[in-house]
DNA sequence: CAACTCCGAAAAATCGATTTACTCATTTCT
DNA sequence: AGAAATGAGTAAATCGATTTTTCGGAGTTG
């Protein structure tokens, strides 16, 4: 039982070096597990232990070594379901090893990134999981190649020069959405993305487009890409149907553009599947209680994080080898929200609003 | 410009003053700002650091203070909108004060969230932020009470005799959703809620009950709790439509909840509001990009969070006083969701699966 | 029996800052 | 003028571990 210390400082070694009658050092030996301490000796310092309540501090414990045991974690928002999971998964895994994760949030900022990385440079952090903002070429990739930093980039990465990158299966994914949109009958598609993730999204549309052009040849496909931010993107999107556009289907390349593909159905007064069907890239809790339920490309989050921790843990021993760009297969979940076209009342351009 | 020292270990302040031309102790007071340093010496001092690219090393710093400037924050998840909003606030705040935010999850268990607490105690965090899985009375608020931490609770809270509490004012956000249910015509109604959470449920089902008695006397409120998991609810609540009740609204005490009550209204083909209304606590994106949107309690995150960190670190300061309990005021936003009863067709029972 | 190797443990150095105690100069006050 | 107060700075102690070095004694060897 160790309590009655209560708020005045904690036992440190030497307290139980005096109390078990040895050495610090000793102690330390024994916290840590070597065998070269005399049993009885051993036995003394358990003792002492427990009747002090004693544990190890790991900011003194960390203080002499050059990479201390923590991990950082940076990732673009904690609001939606995925880097949820992901810093849970993150965090969990880390925890396994001995590590203490500290993540932080850039709030989709690029110069928050690299003043976040700043910081966690002087920590001195183990190692370093980037879900970069933008993609692997930003500033905070390169602070950390200039830092020699040790890290794994996630996410929003197809491969880079010196990092390991772990990702999902972007363009294997579209391209079955590709082949299950053609299939039902789509010959008129419209991909909705955010040009900032270049690679990524470049992908996801490619998988896209280079599957469904040869399944059928005829297919028309409209890209609506915005720039940076989310809103311009209902602009863009507003503008594209005010045109008369009318698409069978519209697969969305992100979780954001499906949100706001929805609203935008929303305010035209049509109706998934029977008016226009919907794919997002993404899956949310919310997408299958809905009515209709929201078809989504599930991200193997879990699958992601281990292997981000796996080959960063690999890095930290010391691991040497060139970098590695592993992609991770995703499902695609197709509900309610495809349907054939043509099959339902397909109502025309009526605006409910 | 300070690069060139790359991947070998950083400058120290003992770099940085032998540099400099002074001892440790006038760099370490040049960084503090104290003003009783030679505006020449205290020149080259920058000078030195400019060219070194030195950076205090917080973990240092840290170790000779008793409560080091890192502020732990407990949530049961990470998963929803509510927390990850929570601690990218929180993790702001903190910064803000020049301290560092290690956020761990609880994944739901009390046994766990006293794990995290003791390493948290290990790392000397000046303060913790703690959203308890169940309530106030937990092992996890004892541990911190056993060992004299200072924290804040917040969220599934009321009060406390030792620790501040900051949550939302659950009771006056259900008595306001009371009145608009009743308003509309509603009489018999459906409260969903988990019992795990006591007080907190309570409050929102006090809440609802006694403004809902007040404004309609005759009105009918049924009650499904489920013990502590989302699956016995989703059971017990499917038991309850079996047995023919039909509620013209429910209204759902917590998030997890509402995606429970849409998912079963979709089983048995209901549409909101024609054949029910609901109104969720706990808002989150989605909800307004559906069809029909969902009306629903907002939490009001951002004071919950600012409010938090302003009394811990009014407490980290040494600040006394009996322990204060704040409930910030929520948002009710009535969307689609919700109608007047009898106003479509209410078609009845009719199962769709 | 001296020289040598091992073992187990203690003493001391180290990590990188902060803080205390103390030393000279200057000022300031009486 | 002499005492006290202030200024500016340094050396050393400190925080709580880990790691390296040193040391005493037991056991071996020639």
């Amino acid at each position: 039982m160790a309590h009655r210390q209560d708020q005045q400082r904690r036992a440190s070694i030497h307290d139980v070096a005096s109390r078990a009658g040895v050495s610090a050092a000793t102690v330390s030996k024994v916290m840590a597990g070597v065998t070269t301490v005399k049993p009885e000796n051993a036995q003394r310092v358990f003792d002492a232990v427990e009747q002090l309540g004693y544990r190890i501090d790991p900011l003194a414990s960390d203080m002499r070594r050059a990479k201390r045991r923590i991990i950082g974690a940076i990732m673009p928002e904690f609001e939606s379901e995925f880097f949820g999971q992901m810093v849970t998964q993150l965090e969990s895994l880390a925890e396994q090893r001995g590590y203490t994760l500290v993540a932080a949030s850039s709030r989709e900022s690029e110069a928050r990134e690299k003043e976040i990385l700043a910081r966690m440079h002087d920590w001195r952090v183990a190692g370093v999981v980037l879900a970069p903002v933008r993609n692997e070429h930003g500033p905070a990739a390169d602070f950390m190649k200039a830092n020699g930093m040790t890290g794994v980039l996630i996410d929003r990465v197809l491969s880079d020069d010196v990092f390991d990158t772990v990702s999902a299966d972007s363009a294997a994914a579209s391209a079955e959405v590709a082949r299950e949109l053609i299939a039902k009958g789509h010959r008129h598609i419209l991909l909705v993305g955010l040009g900032e993730q270049a690679a990524t999204m470049r992908a996801r549309l490619d998988g896209f487009r280079t599957t469904a052009l040869k399944l059928a040849p005829d297919v028309r496909i409209d890209v609506v890409l915005a720039e940076a931010d989310v809103e311009p993107l209902r602009a863009q999107l507003r503008e594209y149907f005010a045109k008369g556009e009318r698409p069978t289907a519209v697969y969305s390349l992100f979780l954001k553009g499906t949100l706001v593909a929805l609203s935008e159905f929303r305010r035209r007064g049509w109706h998934c599947p029977n008016d226009i069907s919907l794919v997002g890239f993404d899956d949310a809790e919310w997408m299958q209680v809905t009515w209709p339920a929201i078809a989504a490309v599930v991200q193997p989050v879990r699958q992601i994080a281990a292997e981000a921790m796996d080959v960063l843990f690999r890095r930290i021993e010391g691991e040497g080898g060139p970098p590695m760009a592993r992609l991770e297969p995703c499902k695609v979940l197709m509900r309610e929200s495809v349907g054939s076209p043509g099959s339902g009342p397909h109502s025309g351009g009526g605006n409910r609003q």
